[in-house]
DNA sequence: TGTATTCTAGTGGTCGGACCTCTCGGACAC
DNA sequence: GTGTCCGAGAGGTCCGACCACTAGAATACA
């Protein structure tokens, strides 16, 4: 909860969330210029932009170089790559990231089994069948597995849920993106993939949520034997405080 | 991912990012002053500033006016406020909110009950203590039970969910912090807390899973009662780009 | 001597205003 | 029509001055 300090920052976060909440801004809406906005609010261009820029990081708003910057249109995300650079902090083990998507993506499962539509229906279909023509070609694949996933989130009927999910892949891709698969292994995947799509097209939601587990602990177990001994464990040094590290810098 | 461009704020998440990837930078450290920083990453102190501002927003780094700036410390968060400014962004319900709480607590619960140690227990205990001397106090009785919650998430062991629940109940609280709740609601809820101790204690996994269950959805229609007929339902407007929204401004 | 007060160096916060770069659409040439 | 060019307008970067806060040192006081 932001502050209403005396702080620039949060002056302008919050004026910009009071717009978003009586409605004045909407998803897609552009902004004044900043220094137009920036003389209406009575604050500097630098201060507007400090602002601004904490809510683009955040992912609510849209700044885009030489044409303006808008409301965040589209799924909601959390930032970006925020899990990724805590992971780095906090010394995060892969088994962490690959529990937590389990955990979700099941969930996930069962509720699109119970919410989904026709449509969602549809377009997992569509992605398993491109995700068959495509065993060949890892690249291409992954992008179908990506979007089979991705429309399971939406047809879960909760967006909470998704955005989390989609932080803690977008993660995941991020820590290891040249596993390049074996084709076996990758009609294997497509094989999980339909009985997933199966098991929530006929409305069985603990069969989908198994099945998720399921492909979930597998491809976890494949990503570890090829990347064993890699990442070094989490460290235990023991905590301090205030270190000067400028001559390290 | 953040994009290597010739992007100033890019330039500088990268640059901390490699600095605590490689280790020469860790949890609870100080960066260099602002001034001198700029200096030599050859860039002025505005965009050094962007840059940090925006590894701040998402709880990376902790800027404390008149001190210095430094890598956060403590259990990982991504950014506080974020969800609930996405939330009044993208009309969330708030029953999507309990709902992913109540998936991620209740497969908290789980996990803690397989891998909590003797010193969560003893902190759990304690919570739970503390909740029935303050049934009459609701404001104090709230702090134990976010307390309570708390320790379970540590207990499972796994800081990413243990995060995405502090991400969801902070939002949660955000958006309704109001509700007075009565003694005797409290006195129940102190009941549930305590059956979900002895479940996890007892390590007995689905027991703690299903009894958290329990308690958030009672919590959840509690809420719902108190609440209802406030929050207007999620627009359905046709979407619209590019709208200008100066004058609204 | 011990305690309260004041001062000060160091660090982040704000300002404004100059100048650079990017986009997009209209004017123009073909 | 079709393609090229150009300029208005938007964000990006920089500078240098000054403000505001914090913590610890120096000082005054009892």
């Amino acid at each position: 909860m932001p502050k209403s300090d005396t702080h620039m920052t949060m002056r302008v976060v919050n004026h910009i969330r009071t717009l978003i909440e009586s409605g004045g801004l909407q998803p897609g809406d552009r902004i004044p210029p900043e220094r137009e906005f920036a003389r209406k609010l009575h604050i500097s261009r630098a201060s507007l932009r400090t602002g601004i820029g904490y809510l683009a990081a955040m992912g609510v708003m849209d700044v885009r170089h030489g044409v303006g910057t808008f409301v965040a249109d589209g799924p909601p995300e959390l930032g970006k790559s925020s899990l990724s650079l805590l992971g780095a902090l906090h010394g995060f083990q892969s088994w962490q990231m690959f529990e937590a998507r389990r955990i979700l993506e099941s969930e996930l499962a069962a509720l699109a089994a119970e919410r989904g539509r026709e449509q969602h229906f549809a377009s997992m279909s569509e992605e398993v069948a491109e995700m068959y023509a495509t065993v060949d070609n890892p690249m291409e694949y992954l992008i179908h597995d990506v979007r089979f996933h991705r429309v399971i989130a939406q047809a879960s009927g909760n967006p909470i849920l998704a955005a989390l999910m989609e932080t803690i892949t977008s993660a995941l891709y991020d820590e290891r993106r040249k596993t390049a698969e074996r084709s076996r292994d990758l009609k294997e995947s497509a094989d999980l993939h339909r009985e997933i799509y199966r098991a929530i097209r006929s409305r069985n939601a603990s069969e989908a949520r198994s099945i998720m587990e399921r492909h979930l602990t597998m491809a976890q177990s494949a990503q570890d034997l090829e990347a064993s001994g890699s990442t070094p464990p989490g460290n235990g040094r023991p905590p301090r405080k205030m270190r000067r590290s400028s001559d390290q810098v």
